[in-house]
DNA sequence: CCTCCTATTGCAACTGGTTGCATTTGTATC
DNA sequence: GATACAAATGCAACCAGTTGCAATAGGAGG
């Protein structure tokens, strides 16, 4: 047994939750990709293997997935939201919203945010794998960005 | 003229934008709300002064408005995306994924974060009106949230 | 291995938000 | 103020994601 299998089946176990094929294959397929991957895609791979499966119930258990703290999900404002396996340590996105560049970032330069919240406002923030919006070096230097206006650059709730 | 109002023309102007009823109307009414507004709100809102406007010119204009800097939106998973007048200095928000309460941050602490992924990266982070999720502090001494699951307590993808 | 209970699923209807396109309307120029 | 041209609008179709509900199926207990 896969080492996340054994950690889903401990999470489920005792809180009522069931283990089906449909939860098992999902978190199978996210394990064997190394990118993120978006729900319609996940769903194609799904039915492979489980050709009935249907689209909410991955919306479904990738919602419990993520509360269980074995997914992580972002949106990069592409227009579908998209998950991975929950990785330790984990990382945030650096997403440069003039030519789309991304960057990883571990999360040790968030600690320090953290912290501080949790100093001033006793506030616990989640911060697993956000994605952080901005220009990368090379579009900060071309051109003074505040003079152009990008208007189809992203879309979706990101700007 | 109002103060944003102005803004708004000096923004527009030599863009090649053009300056309509429906953008003027659209940033009066969130010029007219202490509180976040969704697209919805806006509409109706606008829809009083102004009864033929379409939805889609809502969220057309309010994603101008953000690429010009004159609104800030967020998404708190509550299943609509929630827009408001930008202000100086700027703000964030702290949302309690348990309880729902909201804090408000000033930007401040957001600063050596920022600074820290400039030096380390070359990138320049927007950072404008975040929604961070996690626990407030109540919530946080009430019980150890590691054993408990909220499935319905925040739909989206704020997860 | 059967029974029961309820969590989970499949499905279809729905919601918030986006897009392509034909029509309208700012605005620059005369 | 009329003309011309591209930007913006209204509309209807569309898309990703959510929800209510009746049917299915884990799995606990016997
Ligand atoms: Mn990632
Ligand atoms: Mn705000
Ligand atoms: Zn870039
Ligand atoms: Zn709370």
């Amino acid at each position: 047994m896969r080492e996340t299998e054994a950690k889903l089946v401990g999470e489920l176990k005792g809180r009522g939750y069931r283990l089906t094929p449909q939860r098992e294959l999902l978190l199978s397929v996210l394990e064997g990709s190394r990118k993120h991957l978006n729900a319609e895609t996940l769903l194609e791979r799904v039915h492979k293997v489980y050709p009935r499966a249907n689209k909410s119930v991955v919306y479904r258990n990738l919602e419990l997935l993520a509360d269980l703290g074995l997914v992580s999900c972002v949106d990069f404002g592409h227009g579908r939201v998209e998950y991975e396996v929950h990785r330790h340590p984990h990382h945030h996105h650096l997403t440069c919203r003039h030519c789309g560049r991304m960057l990883e970032v571990r999360s040790g330069a968030f600690a320090q945010l953290q912290q501080q919240l949790h100093q001033d406002y006793g506030f616990n923030a989640d911060m697993d794998h956000l994605a952080i919006f901005g220009l990368c070096q090379a579009c900060s230097e071309k051109a003074d960005p505040r003079h152009e206006h990008h208007p189809h650059a992203l879309q979706g709730m990101g700007f």
